[in-house]
RNA sequence: GGAGAGGUGGCCGAGUGGCUGAAGGCGGCGGUUUGCUAAACCGUUAUAGGGCCGAAAAGCCCUAUCGGGGGUUCGAAUCCCCCCCUCUCCGCCA
């Protein structure tokens, strides 16, 4: 949620640093919570000086009982003060939830140093590793995934439908061997806490986040009005949702593996092949909290930590610096990390760390204390995959493909799947 | 799923319609006493929103908050309804 004091106070400074975002509703968002603000404050004013009145009243009618003495005749008035209370609490609250509604739809604004543009201004900042020249046409993991017996995608379909896919036999063992190694990589040498939180949330933790209201359509719901996790950024950072920690707290580091659910409505047809776009798949997921001062360090270290694994698993990679339009509803600013995956010609985002300032702090209502007689303030939360695994595992098979199907893994992975190469059975 | 008991401040715990933002205790903070520590004693100790005053801080005033939401009432921690959570027993179950 943006900073209403700030937006009250400096509303053109706001304009502006929101108009860079490219949403052409944020500007009608932007006037409309304004006006709701000024309401809100004229009718909770109105209101506050009428409780009070009715509070004095009331008291002196108790002290009229006490004494013995018949408050009847100024009951009367006090019924009619009452009512006018209730009916103007009553707008109050309408305004206030109309405020509030306009409120969750402002995106973060992003910060200074994000470029200006959209998706064609996302900056590569740097790459890491080559692509290896291929003696041949290398292939698709889809093909490879086939022929190994490690991906079987129709039978995924059978059960649930498109999307969903299934691990067999080494492909399975695959799968579990890099969440471990990550999960290794990320608790030992990175010293995240580990966390195994539940997978369907309800509807204040999804909104803590920022995945309500804006990313209901791509969430599962359940009868009991739960919310399939889209990834594990929302259960670790609600963590500490309504809670105030102290500056001792921070940073604070948690790393989760869960598979992550989303409905992807609307992009069906576009990059959905294979193990591309799925909407079930497994991620290891890292989020930190940090104060206001240390977040663009924090910043840094989360996306190094994201890094961290690609490097170790040999994959040649890009960091992306994206820009304002093409940067995420709750996030400040964000880099991407990409991963080259030479049977399907293209750069997979693999990771994405985000800064996402006091937004999610706001929304969810967590803060921290400087110092033990200090006021609170709102944390600021990061996060990155790391890493998601199905472009992980594509870019593993396409890059370590040999000419006669097998697949050569990298040597920090040998140690969990308990063999160098991947070959057909 | 059924039956019952609960949910009050940082913690414990009292409070069934009015001067109760809430007794008492513990803890925390400040002070007195003290060679030091402890003990004792005194004082103090919630959060949010708004207003006044100010450069700011402090201060003062108002409003809200006793699991959450509605209702009754001039007035609700207290009465009524719905929901959530915890505990105990029964049932079911991996």
């Amino acid at each position: 949620m943006i900073d209403l004091k700030w937006l009250r106070e400096s509303p053109e400074e706001a304009r502006a640093a929101l108009a860079r975002r490219r949403n052409p509703a944020v500007a009608g968002l932007l006037d409309l919570a304004l006006a709701l603000d000024g309401q809100r404050r004229a009718l909770l004013q109105e209101v506050e000086r009428l409780r009070a009145a009715r509070n004095a009243a009331s008291a002196e009618v108790g002290r009229l009982k006490q004494r013995g003495e018949d408050p009847a005749d100024r009951l009367g008035r006090l019924k009619e003060l009452s009512d006018t209370i209730k009916q103007r609490d009553q707008e109050l609250r309408e305004v206030e939830h109309r405020l509030s509604n306009a409120l969750l739809q402002i995106p973060n604004p992003t910060l200074a140093d994000v470029p200006d543009g959209d998706a064609g201004a996302n900056r590569v900042i740097r790459s890491w590793g080559s692509p290896r020249a291929f003696p041949f046409t290398p292939r698709p993991h889809w093909e490879l995934g086939e022929r190994l017996g490690i991906l079987d995608l129709p039978r995924g379909a059978k059960l649930t439908g498109s999307g969903f896919p299934v691990f067999t036999a080494r492909g399975a063992r695959l799968v579990r061997a890099l969440i471990s190694f990550m999960l290794d990589l990320h608790t030992r040498e990175h010293d995240y806490v580990e966390i195994w939180p539940p997978l369907l949330v309800n509807r204040e933790t999804a909104q803590g986040t920022g995945q309500l209201p804006d990313h209901e359509r791509n969430m599962y719901v359940t009868e009991d009005g739960f919310y399939l996790i889209p990834t594990a950024e929302v259960p670790l950072t609600n963590l500490h949702r309504d809670e105030i920690l102290s500056a001792a707290d921070l940073p604070r580091a948690y790393v989760a593996y869960t598979p992550c659910f989303r409905r992807e409505a609307g992009s069906h047809g576009k990059d959905t092949r294979g193990l591309i776009r799925v909407h079930q798949f497994d991620k290891v997921e890292l989020v930190r909290f940090a104060t206001p001062e240390t977040s663009p360090a924090e910043h840094a270290k989360l996306l190094g930590h994201a890094e961290a694994v690609l490097q170790r698993l040999e994959l040649p990679y890009r960091v992306v610096l994206l820009a304002a339009g093409d940067t995420g509803f709750a996030s400040a600013k964000t880099y991407d990390l990409e991963v080259w995956a030479p049977g399907v010609g293209a750069w997979l985002e693999a990771s994405s760390a985000s800064c996402f300032t006091d937004f999610q702090a706001r929304r969810a209502n967590i803060r921290y204390r400087k110092s033990p007689e200090a006021k609170p303030d709102y944390v600021h939360t990061l996060n990155a995959s790391g890493v998601a695994l199905p472009r992980t595992l594509i870019a593993l098979l396409e890059n370590g493909q040999e000419p006669d199907g097998s697949v050569r893994l990298p040597e920090a992975l040998v140690p969990y799947y308990g063999e160098e190469r991947l070959r057909a059975l």
